[in-house]
DNA sequence: ACCGTCGGGACGGCCCGTTTGT
DNA sequence: ACAAACGGGCCGTCCCGACGGT
């Protein structure tokens, strides 16, 4: 009985070179990262990683699909509620970002999507694809709370939720880069709450308050 | 007065393997770009590229000092007479940055700063200073133009200019790294419309439409 | 039984390798070997060199620890009994050498401790140590022969056998070198004929013939 | 009248890099060191060295013999008067060798001829043969020497003094490495003092004292 | 199925010994 | 006498298969 622990015999192999990649590519980029690398970090052989990722673009599209996954979790947490109000929604969103930027979990400030958008983008056609598929995915999920918010709040300036969306997106990457490049993640936290309130500013009656 | 060919006798071979480099290190990063492909595509072999520069990470350096360099140029000329309003100078940087969106020299949306910052601040310390010095350049360029908007204008909103600094200089990087993955750069003109429409808004009397 | 080749199947790469280091740099030394050529000469590829050897020095330290082991096996043989006389037994040795060179296996006079001694004592802290302790290995292996002498041979003249090993070394050393560079070989047997009959008239009674 | 002076210029630049190459080589070998070094250490450029040597064999060569040459020299002022006995000069010769043990000019107990011989003999045919040159120039002298002694000792052993002058070679440079690997000049003065001993034996008469 | 050992090529960055113009 | 440019080659090592054992 005890050979062979049914139960994840080790954590899994493929999720520790998973993890293994991610980290590492976040750090270092996907050219950076050598295979040896990311099998010592998992404290495995080149042969197990082989097994299960035929080749080192496999893992790296694995890594973003996984890491992107656990970011849409993280998304849905923070939202709260799907019947409250969309704006409220919004802003616990973005107060989400912040958080995770304020206590990091891994003390790194850094998207693997944006690192290996900005890498591969123009190099890998077919990933290039991948990516872009994940970011169309964040903008219209912020764009579509954006609608709701809209039907809610009936006197709000009239503004396209879509660009509204590529914007914030735009801004948390661009973000996440120059706070990396500065040393100083309090820059996003500054950016996101400009991004708040000029939110906030799209849903204000303008003399309705007098 | 014929001898020296006027036109570029060898445009000097260190200025075609920065330009080479530039224009390489714009597409595929700094990884994965190598020595021979800079050599190659300046025309020139490896033992020019060690007489001028003792390794890559040299050229890399030197690569984004002249990237900006030229940057800085663009932007004096967009700027225009240092007399004018400095509201309207500040729409004129933006709109500058638009256009070399739409009608970018080189067929590229890329900036080389955030490329190599993305890639290279986590893991090169010193690099990452010297990015992270050109960034607080633009960043405080930008600043400075504010603060005098601000007293031009004293009917103005209250804002922290290097806060808005930073965030148009967050919103351009990561507007480019988000046309880059999605090849619409239509995007980043998007976004910098927003952003100079929320800009203008910090400047215009709250009830001056009487 | 019949699986497993008998006839080496492949005689050990790791074993190739360094049988090729060994040749070539006794030839070329160390600095004039090449990887490749190395590789090359053992009919591997890099990738078989890198996983044995994780770089240059630790193939040249294993192929100098390789070929002492070599000769102290030889010089084991050349001894013989142990019960016998030991001055008998140096002369054999100093025969075994004198053998060595008479017919050389493989055509060359070159021993690769000294040849890769006089190169880098000076560069390589390190393998200088490794050499030292070479070398005093083969002087303290004499002196001890002569010890043993001299208790056997009580009428001995007296003389510090270490003083004695270590020009034995020595001579043994420069004698290869100046066969090398004259071409002709037959010095070292004429310098270890002389150096018997120096050691010879240590033991030899002084008024004796009596 | 003051520009160019007429006498050395600037101390021969050609001396300096041939003093810089025999520096630089008597420590790390001939493939060891490399014509930028050679030039760094001179102080002047690759072109003034490729101006007075062709290539690198050629400052090789060059340092060989003006290595030599230095040797010589040295030997003509420990030999003393040719008029004293052959048998007393031999000794003032073994005794500045010695001395030049003792008391290193340069801190460095190596011989540029030994040095080269040992890495290049068998892979460069041409200089083989000058250095085998100079090694039989040393032995010829020498033997020389043994020769007046013997005519002026009548009462000496029977010997060869071609085979001892090599004798006396082989053992100097086997000395100097051994020395290098151990890092104890002391075994180079053991081993020629041994030498004096036994090159005196060689002349005393058997029981012509009593 | 899983995973470790061994090996294969192909470059990557560096740098070396030279030649060329001046 | 020198700065500039040239190729080629070296060491390292990277990404990846081919087996073989469990």
């Amino acid at each position: 009985m005890n050979q062979k622990m049914p139960v994840q015999p080790s954590a899994k192999t493929r999720d520790k070179l998973l993890d293994s990649a991610i980290g590492l590519m976040r750090r270092q980029g996907y050219a950076g990262t050598t295979v040896d690398q990311i099998c010592e970090r998992a404290g495995v052989t080149k042969g197990a990683f082989f097994h299960y990722f035929g080749s080192k673009e496999v893992i790296g599209r694995a890594a973003v699909d996984q890491w992107c996954l656990g970011r849409a979790e993280q998304y849905r947490v923070d939202l709260g509620n799907p019947a409250e109000d969309p704006l409220v929604r919004i802003n616990r969103l973005l107060d989400g970002l912040i958080e995770s930027i304020r206590n990091p979990p891994d003390k790194m400030v850094v998207c693997l999507l944006g690192m290996l958008s900005q890498e591969m983008a123009l190099t890998h056609e077919t990933m290039r694809t991948q990516f872009c598929r994940h970011l169309e995915g964040w903008t219209g999920f912020v764009a579509e709370l954006l609608k709701e918010a809209c039907i809610s709040h009936p006197g709000h300036r009239a503004f396209d939720p879509d660009q509204v969306g590529w914007l914030l997106n735009s801004l948390w990457q661009g973000s996440l880069l120059v706070a990396k490049t500065t040393g100083n993640p309090q820059i996003v936290v500054d950016n996101l709450e400009q991004a708040k309130g000029w939110i906030s500013s799209h849903f204000v009656q303008p003399g309705g308050d007098s």
